[in-house]
DNA sequence: ACGAGATACCTCGCAGCGAGAGGTATGCGG
DNA sequence: CCGCATACCTCTCGCTGCGAGGTATCTCGT
């Protein structure tokens, strides 16, 4: 109301994050969502209008592969990384160290004024 | 050409590091585009077209006070922090340092499974 | 027994933001 | 004298995350 948005700021994020999980063990979509609500104690809050449509676009891309499970009657779509998806999360990785990288030195950045006309 | 984007992956970014700078000292537009430029390594190189619309925006919601400068027949907008944009900073940094340390934690997450169903 | 809420999947349209192209004008070096 | 760097500006496009909406099943409290 007061504000349009009140979480956003990102930027390929979920899909990097998404890569590093499932690296760490194969999980289903909604596993996913809540994984990385409570582990970021919900900093990041990514819904499930997000998290789908980028699954099906790894998969599709080859970076991920799906296997259907039957759990107490439930469906679940549980993901794996393959060996393209583990690339892909390799230089989506070293993209996002490179920018927060970039990001802190620009904000802590003594007291030299810029490097533009010195 | 085999990717549509190069450069891309961020959201809020530009407008806290023309905050922060500025913060420093004031400057012009041309020269916070090259100085974000030059100490990013090319890694962060946000368009014209990207910080002046910030710049107007910043300044019509009372964070900046602009100042005309002549100088060698050019003409300067010089840009200033004002009370208001300090208040802007901080809640900008915070929110930046939550964000990245959030992703951190997910990213460099012990062999511990997700919080979720554990 | 019933309804609410959690689990689990999905899609669609909106809006914000950065990218890039395009536009003006001046000073300086080759 | 042409082109490049300086310096400002605006507009449109496209991507992406957000929220709302939609289905179905299982569980728990009442």
């Amino acid at each position: 109301m007061t504000n349009r948005k009140d979480n956003d700021f990102l930027n390929g994020v979920p899909e990097l994050l998404i890569l590093r999980l499932l690296a760490r063990q194969p999980m289903y979509g909604y596993e996913l969502v809540q994984t990385i609500r409570l582990t970021s104690d919900d900093v990041l809050a990514f819904g499930e209008g997000c998290i789908y449509p980028i699954l099906h676009r790894l998969e599709s891309e080859g970076c991920l592969a799906s296997r259907r499970e039957e759990v107490a009657g439930r469906n679940r779509v549980v993901y794996r990384l393959t060996q393209a998806g583990r690339k892909r999360l390799e230089t989506a990785t070293a993209r996002w160290e490179g920018i927060t990288a970039a990001v802190g030195r620009l904000l802590g950045g003594g007291s030299d004024g810029s490097p533009f006309m010195a």
